[in-house]
DNA sequence: CCTACAGTGAGTCACATGGCTAACAATCAA
DNA sequence: TTGATTGTTAGCCATGTGACTCACTGTAGG
């Protein structure tokens, strides 16, 4: 539960950065080598393997050798976790909301229940 | 979408902190006055406050002064874009991923004809 | 009016983060 | 073997972040 934690925190970090979440896009859509990762990047190498290494770190990531390539790709697993927990999140807020609105709309009820008496009397 | 890439900047980075998912939970549940959500945390008035104003720019939650309190809670839409983002980029690389077994069990039933190719001579 | 309560603002501090350059592997291709 | 290609490591720097304390404001209640 606390390593759980703990990988929501390592997860959430590595997608607050727009250049973490361009590499997770570009690695949904297929594996690529670093150096394909770094040909539209506005960044020097060092700066682009410093955020792999952090996907890889967070599990978002896994990077094998090749030659002298490094091939990164998307880890099937990883977001399950995350999604989960934002959706739970959202489905309790969500169901509180409900219940407020089905409490208002009670309210109204009453209150056009109200008006209809006055009205008769 | 320049702005839609720092709002998720901003949500994923407010949701990095078990501080702030501890607090998005609690006002998941219900709404409270920052006094209530400080009670049970190990950490300075001052510092609580700061990561609600994170939770706050990010638009995860809104807060209004009633009195001398200050309360707390959710807002609906903010959880949408994100949940949107990590689904969509999910359900792309899921769809490869289901791509690449297919592709698998392809082989896998050459092979196997292969097999029994090589048996029957 | 005065006191206690619930925040709030300002300022400090240690450490993490994201960026850079420069120097160093390791591997492929001629 | 030698040169070009593709990472990789180390170290530096500016900025951002989360924590603290201390002093302050605004409101409620007696």
């Amino acid at each position: 539960m606390a390593n759980n934690q703990l990988a929501l925190d390592r997860v959430f970090h590595a997608l607050a950065d727009p250049t973490r979440r361009t590499i997770v896009m570009r690695l949904s859509a297929e594996p690529s080598a670093v150096g394909d990762l770094f040909q539209p990047m506005p960044m020097a190498l060092p700066t682009l393997l410093k955020h792999i290494r952090v996907l890889e770190d967070c599990g978002l990531v896994t990077t094998r050798k090749v030659g002298r390539e490094r091939i990164c790709e998307m880890r099937p697993e990883a977001l399950r976790e995350t999604d989960a927990w934002l959706s739970q999140q959202r489905s309790v807020w969500e169901a509180r909301l409900d219940r407020m609105e089905a409490h208002v709309l009670g309210l109204q009820e009453k209150e056009n229940k109200n008006d209809k008496r006055k009205k008769r009397k």
